[in-house]
DNA sequence: ACATTGACCTGAGAGC
DNA sequence: TGCTCTCAGGTCAATG
């Protein structure tokens, strides 16, 4: 589930791994994930450059080069990355390994072939090819802007939020956890929603993610208070200990808490 | 405009 | 043990 954390995770661990160091191979093992580029063209690209710098915009990570242009990367449900010697099995085929000059690779593997590989010149006019909204974090313009965003828009507050062309990071997890602490219903109306939700809604994205950031985007390390490591089993709702709800919104499985978690009046 | 559904894909876990 | 089934979920397209 690599969501706008996960993927910063992988952007910081990109930056103080992979980067400067000439790139002496390339192997591509997925055709089908290769997004409007070839396997030669993306090989041309990288063999011989650098990588210089990593970006990320929502759940998208591009990583520089120094002359050719940015890798793109997307992690699907269960894409990750491996920086190391290469010497140690992977636990997966990788379908994409990066070698570098001083032996060591990264290898992107995506257990469920969800992922996408690509290449853009311009991460800005990728991440406008795409529609995506706004990142979740860089709503860091603040509450005022995040609260613009839902002007003129109606459906349900958790379709809104996963919706990536209206603001991009937030997939189905985290979504459920912002809503958990913000104590809004996930099948809320945002017509239904006043100015005052919105900005508890704010607040509390802006406390999931920067903090499932510091913790590195790991389940084991998120605090026990929050919805998320309950989620899957039987507990109850960790703040009121009442049981939680188990729906499907968008085909997702959705879980809150309906006494925390109240239908706006 | 918004919601829902299914396809894509395959590993994990459950149940028998 | 090993088989079969269901579920997980990001994104996209099709349909209501």
């Amino acid at each position: 589930m690599p969501e706008l954390p996960d993927v910063e995770t992988w952007k910081r661990y990109v930056e103080s791994n992979a980067l400067h160091q000439e790139i002496s191979g390339v192997r591509i093992d997925a055709s089908r994930m290769l997004q409007d580029v070839s396997k030669a063209e993306l090989r041309r690209s990288l063999e011989g450059d650098r990588f210089s710098s990593a970006r990320r915009h929502g759940k998208y990570l591009f990583v520089g080069t120094e002359r050719n242009g940015w890798l793109v990367l997307h992690f699907g449900m269960t894409g990750f990355l491996s920086y190391g010697s290469g010497t140690e099995p992977d636990p997966y085929p990788p379908s994409l390994v990066i070698r570098f000059a001083n032996e060591c690779r990264l290898a992107g593997m995506w257990p469920r072939r969800l992922g996408r590989i690509s290449l853009t010149s311009d991460p800005a006019a990728f991440v406008e090819a795409k529609g995506l909204g706004p990142d979740a974090l860089v709503s860091g313009r603040g509450a005022d802007a995040f609260v613009a965003l839902f002007r003129g828009r109606g459906g349900s507050l958790k379709s809104a939020l996963m919706d990536q062309k209206f603001l991009a990071g937030l997939g189905n997890v985290y979504t459920d956890e912002v809503l958990f602490q913000a104590r809004l219903h996930p099948r809320a109306r945002l017509s239904d929603l006043g100015e005052a939700d919105l900005k508890r809604l704010y607040n509390s994205m802006r406390h999931v993610l920067d903090t499932a950031i510091e913790r590195e985007a790991d389940p084991e390390r998120l605090p026990g208070t929050w919805l998320l490591p309950h989620r899957n089993r039987d507990a109850g709702c960790p703040r009121c200990g009442g049981a939680l709800q188990r729906i499907k919104i968008g085909g997702r499985t959705t879980y809150a808490c309906p006494a925390c978690q109240p239908m706006p009046a």
